[in-house]
DNA sequence: CGGAATCCGTTCAGTACTGTACAGAATCGG
DNA sequence: CCGATTCTGTACAGTACTGAACGGATTCCG
C-alpha cells in the first residue's frame, strides 16, 4: 500500500478515536477530524464517504484486532488457553478508551449488539470445531456465554469493575471451564 | 507552507536527530534516515542535497531555536533577566540529546566553534546595545564570556555536571552579574 | 424572522510524494 | 584481487494530497 495512504488513514483514525473519546459522535465534524489529523478535509473524503463510514470502518478494524487477539496461535479456537484469554483482556484494556466510547456513545447504536454478535459467531464456531459439550443445547449455551462475555468486556473497558485485566481473565477462565467451553483442565472425576 | 512539506521535513529531522544520538554521523546513511522517517528516499533528496546539508540545516534550526530561547521578550538583549537564562538552560536541557550528540560527534567538527561564535555575536551585540561595562576591553570580555558559556552549555547537555538547569542558571546569572554583563541588581555601593 | 457562520460534499488544477529504475562509487567478505 | 552488496544521486511517470472554490444545508444568534 502506498505510504501516503497508510499515513493518512492512520492519522485520521487516530484523530477520530481521540475525538470520540471526548465528545458525542453526532457532534463530531469532518472539519475537526481533518484538523486533528493534520490532513486536508478533502483527504478524509478520499478515504471515507462520511463520518458514519469512518466509524464503521473503525469498528470493523477494531473487531479484526479483537478477533486477532483471541487467536494468537493462528487457527485455534476462540479462547484456546487461559493465556489467550488474558491476552485478549489486556488488549481490550489497552484500547479501553475506544471500546468504552463506542459502547457508551448514544450515537453509536448497535455497537454492543455487533460485539455480542461477533462473540456469538466465535463461540458457535468453536463449539462446532471442538465438539465438546455435546449434551447441552448449543444455541442456548453459546448465547449465554456471548452475553456474559460482552458484559464482562463492557465492565472492563468502562472501568466499571475494580478488577484488573489479569484478575478478570483468571476468573472468567474458571467460569468457562466450569461451563465446559474449553478443554477440561482436571476432569472432576 | 504546504502541509506535506512540513510533515516530511519534521519526520526527516526527527529521524536524523534520533540517529545522530545513536551512532556516528559518518556512518548514518540516507537510506536509514528515509526508513526511520517513514519516507521515500527520494523525498529526502527533495529537501536536502545530502546528509551534510541536512546536518547543516538541522544545526541552523537548532541555533535559531536557541537564540529564540534567549530572547523570550522579542527585541531584548541576549540574557535580559535571570528568568530568560533559566528558560534557555531548560530548553537546552530538553534538547540535550541533540546538542550533546552534535558536540560529541567526531563527524560534526566545528559545531562547538559555531555555538561559541553564535554566543560571541550575541554578547557582542548586547554590549553595544546596553552600553554597560564600558571600562573594560569589550573584545576580551565578550570572548571570555562566550567561551565560558559554551563550556557551561556543554557541561549541561552532556550531563557532565550534577547540577540541574535551574541551579546552573542561578549560578551563571550570579557570575554574569559579577562580571557586569547585565543590568546590576544591587550595585555593591 | 433574517443574516452570519459553519459545515457539508464535490470539483479542480497544482504540487509533493511515491516506487522504480539506473549507473557509478564505496564497502564488504572470500 | 574480484564478485556481491549497499549506498549514492538522479530521473521519471503515476498517484495522493493540497488548498481553494462552490452551492446548498444546517445551526447560531440578535
Amino acid at each position: 500500500m502506498d505510504r501516503r495512504i497508510r499515513k493518512s488513514r492512520e492519522a485520521i483514525i487516530e484523530a477520530f478515536i481521540l475525538l470520540i473519546a471526548e465528545k458525542n459522535f453526532e457532534q463530531i465534524t469532518i472539519n475537526e477530524i481533518a484538523e486533528r489529523a493534520d490532513v486536508s478535509r478533502g483527504t478524509v473524503y478520499l478515504h471515507y464517504t462520511d463520518k458514519y463510514d469512518l466509524l464503521d470502518q473503525c469498528i470493523r478494524t477494531h473487531f479484526v484486532q479483537l478477533i486477532d487477539s483471541c487467536l494468537p496461535c493462528g487457527e485455534q479456537a476462540l479462547f484456546p488457553t487461559e493465556a489467550a484469554l488474558l491476552y485478549t483482556f489486556q488488549y481490550l484494556d489497552q484500547h479501553a478508551s475506544f471500546y468504552a466510547a463506542a459502547l457508551a456513545n448514544k450515537g453509536v447504536p448497535a455497537f454492543r449488539n455487533r460485539l455480542q454478535a461477533v462473540l456469538l459467531r466465535g463461540f458457535d464456531k468453536q463449539m462446532d470445531m471442538s465438539g465438546i459439550n455435546r449434551k447441552m443445547n448449543k444455541g442456548i449455551l453459546v448465547q449465554f456465554l456471548a452475553v456474559a462475555m460482552t458484559g464482562m468486556i463492557e465492565q472492563l473497558v468502562t472501568r466499571a469493575t475494580p478488577y484488573s485485566a489479569a484478575e478478570l481473565a483468571e476468573q472468567v477462565w474458571a467460569l468457562m471451564e466450569r461451563n465446559q467451553m474449553v478443554p477440561q483442565a482436571q476432569p472432576t472425576v
